[in-house]
DNA sequence: GTTAGCACTCAACAAAATCGAGTGCTAATC
DNA sequence: GATTAGCACTCGATTTTGTTGAGTGCTAAC
């Protein structure tokens, strides 16, 4: 608000311009255009002097001396905060692509990142939800045979583990059984963080005479509980940064593309947009302002989705800072939505 | 053998020197150096009218009049049946680097890729073992809640699968025994591709009296048993391709990055892969020979591990058309060997 | 405060010039 | 007959030079 007052109206006209024709044209634009091509009905050399200003005050900048103008970082701030009107339109086909086939939540996913890659010519990424305050719904051991048992582990939002447990010598009946019991009432309801070695000796001492195998399955159990550490992205359309040119010598694209294939970094950039607490859940990271220090030339819009019991996933897209992005945040809310729908429909 | 007689030593020799200094430089090359660099001691000239040979015999061309050449596709292929000679060396880092941590079957293979591209320099891909004549070894339904059952099933090679179903009325205790009974005694040891429309049809007629919901579940067995179409691939080092020219301009780097992010492509060759039934399991394409098109100017080479029960996966190498054979032949017979050595360690 | 006009800047493009690696061919040599 | 030195020639790559035009800043007039 306040900068609105400051700049003054006319100014902010121009820098609109300015802004919506460089995310067009990907050139800096020069006054005689935006004198042309508004309606504001000002000379060029009037539009250089507000330029100036413009530029003085640090909205705006010059690649070089004697060419046109180019939003700065600030710039593309204050046009996301402020002047961005978010014009309605038909977006169907996204839904339908989506609905298609989407049974298997790995598959829909991937289908998400896929689809929004193409609708908005971005490179996108779309996080499996995770649950770090997850806890455990159901537990059972099962002998699979003489060697081997299998144990069940069903979390929140009906996650389901699986480990296979070789064991030294097969469990009679009685004590699967009673091990059944002794892990469902004990661990059923409680929060993933607090299982520990500390419960688990615990747990290895009520289970009392059963011996060694018991400690076996126990720390077996343990193991495949933990959170594993690495989530699952599913990554689309990274080689649409080949279409910007800005992004795409040598350098950037090799950075950018390793940091969308080795994932790691995205693994950061997901976390901390799941930290953040805001109402939409979504983000706008422009140029500097990322978490990614590799995207500091791109301009990062993410969103997040819920299932319930807590678990909440990511969708992003990272495109040039001159991205287009009220067609990106209309498809990202619509994408987020859409997946919400679909997952509070079939658990 | 018969190639070899008709080319004549000495040119066998130059063939020799003009692959391995293009695999070095990357650069064509000119029978300047060839008569400097070798022991041959010949003058440029002799070599020159050799190269005439060579070109005209299709091992060798030039890019241009006045340049110096390059290997054919031909000539590649002498080049890797006969003449490459495998010179051991030391590569314990890598399977150091390997045990280090490799609970996780994905994490184990996801690792492989990324030490088999840093050790490399090109791209890779390890796609996670897969077995088309797998058998059921082990079925259950357990009652989750009052409206979901969860059904586990485990193949051979201890695939596990899990489906959550919903049921729209619990299922009785005895219910469900005998479900368990009937399931395990009719599918245990089939082959999945046996489990079709007709076999459900039959086994929800000798389930009997219990009406829909037993039809409900065993359709969602019957789903959750399919082969998943689409096989985990994991890939590493895409960006490698950036540092050969040739394949680094905008075009290819595009089309290259692309088979490997959406992966559709990989699961051909793999699938191609595993069906080629050789001694070592190694296969080399160069250039046109490749199964996927979009890689007809780079080489692949591919090799199978096994966990025995007869699933297989592959790891595969694509790079240039000038890649470090030797090397990259050696790399992929030493991953190969300690994944089954894992694999069949810790089953 | 706005605008017309002018000198100036500078990236981008294109044409021209230069360079040099490499060739094919011929004639001399072993 | 095989090898080699030598030379004219080719052609991509690089550098140089010139040209263009979009765009600026500044000044003076409106």
């Amino acid at each position: 608000m306040r900068v609105e007052e400051a700049l003054g109206e006319r100014k902010l006209k121009i820098l609109h311009a300015i802004i919506q024709n460089y995310l067009e044209t990907g050139e800096p634009v020069g006054s005689r255009t935006i004198s042309k091509y508004t309606d504001l009905n000002l000379s060029s050399a009037t539009i250089r002097n507000e330029m100036a200003d413009l530029e003085e005050l640090g909205y705006i900048l010059q690649p070089h001396t004697s060419a046109g103008r180019i939003p700065s970082d600030k710039g593309y701030r204050l046009y996301v905060d402020l002047l961005m009107e978010e014009k309605e339109q038909e977006l169907d086909e996204l839904q339908e692509q989506m609905l298609e086939k989407a049974d298997k939540m790995d598959q829909l996913l991937k289908q998400a990142a896929r689809v929004l890659a193409a609708n908005t010519n971005y490179a996108t990424m779309v996080s499996a939800p995770v649950n770090s305050a997850n806890k455990i719904k159901f537990i059972q051991l099962t002998q699979l045979d003489e060697e081997q048992i299998i144990a069940v582990i069903v979390l929140g939002g009906n996650v389901i583990k699986n480990k296979i447990i070789a064991v030294s010598e097969p469990l009679s009946n009685e004590n699967l059984l009673k091990l059944n019991m002794l892990l469902n009432t004990t661990l059923n309801g409680m929060p993933i963080e607090q299982i520990n070695l500390g419960l688990i000796a615990m747990l290895k001492e009520q289970a009392g005479s059963h011996g060694d195998v018991v400690g076996e399955v126990l720390d077996a159990v343990a193991d495949a509980i933990q959170i594993d550490e690495d989530m699952q992205i599913y990554t689309s359309g990274t080689t649409n940064i080949f279409k910007y040119p800005e992004l795409s010598d040598k350098q950037s694209a090799q950075e950018i593309i390793s940091a969308f294939e080795e994932k790691q970094q995205l693994t950061e950039l997901v976390t901390r947009t799941l930290a953040q607490e805001e109402n939409t859940g979504i983000q706008v990271y422009i140029g500097d302002e990322t978490p990614v220090q590799t995207m500091k030339d791109c301009s990062i819009v993410t969103a997040t989705y819920e299932l319930g019991d807590g678990m909440k996933g990511t969708i992003g897209i990272v495109g040039p800072k001159r991205m287009d992005y009220e067609h990106v945040l209309k498809s990202l809310k619509h994408l987020q939505n859409e997946l919400d729908a679909i997952f509070h429909k079939k658990p």
